[in-house]
DNA sequence: CTCAGTGCAAACGATTTGCAGGGCC
DNA sequence: GGCCCTGCAAATCGTTTGCACTGAG
């Protein structure tokens, strides 16, 4: 789960990807993480982007989010937690609350699944929206 | 949260899409949807099915699933349920175990948002890849 | 040197939308 | 008769991919 393939190179491109995304906790969308990147690489390609999150994920060095909406989003905290997403902006933060591991069992035991993890995914308003 | 807006109509269309989602347990996709519905409405539009399918939800009559993967899924059945995914074949099933609507005061509390809902997604493997 | 990685642009797949005709209320 | 809804096709959006070139090891 840590550190990278054998075979992937430490190339300038992915240093400064990685670097980008840890910087914030916005949990940027692959397209947010390409124009923070492009201010210091202004030739890197959308694709190179793409790729570089992929496999960074892959290895288990970030984490892919699948929350609502409509494209995927980026964390560099690669540790679980839950998140909430801001049904009025659409903005995503952390839920620092205990994980609850055990309602993967009870999980497996109606479903019939080997259950390999859960992610819990809240929704509300952030408090920047509670005020307008 | 229950039945059609005042200016909506009741279709044969919008009827037998509805119809033939609550049929299933499986979660469909909207163009596997779509193509149940064209056996008994062969000249629907694929467009008319993804219409259909956004006003239900909106309506609150289905539900609209964002569980992981490339394509949205639909469910017959709106009221508050988890989901499991299995991650060899794709298939979502429900998780009938109690909601625990306890961590939605807790998170609201670390993440300062007003928590509206939560949903958990479970991830595994389903007893039909278990075989293999 | 070699081969993984890159930039670029074209391709792709899911979903949305504009439009002109059709049919429910 | 009005207007929501439909079928169809083109458009859009996020993401992926083919290709020839580049650069890390």
């Amino acid at each position: 789960m840590e550190g990278l393939d054998k075979n992937m190179r430490l190339t300038n491109q992915r240093q400064v990807i990685l670097e980008e995304l840890r910087k914030v906790t916005s949990h940027p969308t692959a397209s947010e993480v390409y124009d923070m990147v492009r201010k210091r690489l202004p030739r890197i390609g959308l694709g190179t982007v793409y790729r570089n999150l992929e496999l960074l994920s892959d290895c288990g060095i970030i984490k892919k989010l699948e929350v609502g909406g409509e494209q995927k989003r980026f964390d560099g905290e690669p540790a679980p937690h839950y998140h909430i997403r801001c049904v009025t902006c659409g903005k995503v933060a952390d839920v620092d609350i205990e994980l609850l591991s055990e309602v993967e069992s009870a999980a497996a035991k109606t479903s019939g699944f080997d259950v390999l993890s859960h992610h819990i995914q809240f929704s509300g308003i952030c408090s920047g929206c509670k005020k307008t």
